[in-house]
DNA sequence: TAGGTAATGTTCGAATTAGAAAATTTATGA
DNA sequence: TCATAAATTTTCTAATTCGAACATTACCTA
């Protein structure tokens, strides 16, 4: 039971390219949750395509030729991570308390942030608190706990509890997953304790997730769009979620849908 | 017989994974004329450093918010940290349960570790944490706190707690430095706790300390050299320190002495 | 010249990945 | 409900890559 169709699945991967560069065919299967010979079977459609190019251990970036119009439109991946992330700077005052928890997106956001002054955060990821950690005029509280060699997220009871013991002014959230009826999802059970803590603490959430992130499917839920204030995504969202978010009382912000 | 030197050659590498973002190992292979072999010793050390990742079958851009090694190897007694580190990689067994804490020289032992298989470790260092959770094979705990942004070490009563529900095989210690009557000093009252917690509770203490460490003074005392049972450094020891090794029954390995 | 060292090549067993084919599950429509 | 097609897992074998140990080469220097 994979929570992707393989179209979906597909352009995640040119996704997960696009931003790394290489990914290893064991990172899909991690990430998919699916069998190596799958994402093999993808590999090879997605390579006969011209989309990608296939390695011994994983695939990269295709050399660039035609076929890139369609190729782009599928990844979007790193340039919707910027700009989410530099919107949602653009809503932290400096000298502002704020949590982040895991997730491509919030590192993003955490290089984005370097340019503020004074912040006090809390995060349960050492890549936001070593990006973080180069601005001298921030305090930066991590949490403890077991630590993810993938993706760098810090779990554990201890870490939920720690997040618990503060109080923020503002609640960064990225999320595995959105379901249509305003479920947070998020593949990882041990991340979703900490998320929950930080709903609980925060006066205001921001939820960042972009446009692939609604209608994904994961299998845990972390919480509701009815806690959340503000949502910061790449592209307008699909109509059932727009009312969704109506329903819950919940801004949406598109970012760099004014510019570019 | 080969046109490249190795220094050549690795920069060479650097700038084709630089410019495709993935590059096979064949590839390299066809383009330098040398053996395999050849290419995954290279791949190999630029790896160590930071400077790209592996895979199998070639070797991709380095993971996100990479540039510290080479700021760690702009900085002093590199060379130094770097055989201290090997030789103390080399006392660690497989499986074992170890703790490393903060300073330059525990993060140079962690890259050196990263061969290593199925280590447990503690420690109160992000750097460590993320050098350490490229290797899969790791289950690493990190302590929370406040983040010391300078050097990335985490700090705070609660990280000595944490360490202190751990019972580790060994414990690795960093010193700021030792005074000649075996004092080991630190400058940082925050790290003298975490750094007793170790203290108390690993079966076996080693310390690493390059030569400039001894006779150095320090304000903070955090314990004696009485609680070590090797030491690890790059150079003979001064005498007056060689007898109170002696006295304390504390074993001295100088790497680089014997081999390399 | 003899010894030492750094770099590379060779060889080989172990580990990882690929691919083909069959079995199973899931989705869908009549 | 059943039949059918699509998607995925399972299973097995072949191909590739890896790492360690040892041999070789080139070069330096005492």
């Amino acid at each position: 039971m994979s929570a992707f169709k393989p179209s979906k699945r597909q352009s995640a991967i040119l996704n997960m390219v696009a931003r790394d560069g290489f990914v290893a065919t064991e990172a899909m299967v991690a990430e998919f949750g699916v069998t190596p010979q799958t994402i093999r079977r993808d590999l090879n459609e997605l390579g006969q395509e011209g989309l990608l190019t296939r390695f011994h251990g994983g695939a990269g970036q295709a050399k660039s030729g035609e076929n890139l119009p369609y190729a782009d439109r599928l990844r979007s991946g790193v340039q919707a991570k910027q700009k989410i992330a530099e919107m949602t700077a653009s809503l932290i005052p400096d000298g502002s308390s704020l949590f982040l928890n895991t997730g491509t997106t919030t590192e993003a956001i955490a290089q984005a942030l370097l340019r503020h002054k004074n912040l006090h955060v809390v995060t349960n990821n050492i890549n936001v608190a070593r990006y973080l950690s180069q601005n001298d005029t921030f305090q930066i509280m991590l949490a403890g706990g077991q630590v993810r060699n993938h993706d760098g997220g810090v779990t554990g009871a201890g870490a939920a509890d720690f997040i618990d013991s503060f109080r923020m002014d503002i609640g960064i959230l990225g999320v595995s997953g959105i379901d249509e009826d305003g479920s947070l999802l998020e593949f990882d059970p041990a991340e979703i304790r900490s998320a929950q803590s930080v709903l609980r603490n925060s006066r205001k959430v921001i939820l960042v997730a972009d446009q692939h992130k609604f209608g994904r499917r994961a299998m845990n839920r972390m919480g509701d769009l009815l806690d959340v204030d503000i949502v910061v995504t790449d592209a307008p969202l699909p109509i059932s979620f727009e009312k969704t978010c109506g329903k819950a009382g919940v801004e949406i912000r598109v970012a760099g849908s004014a510019k570019r």
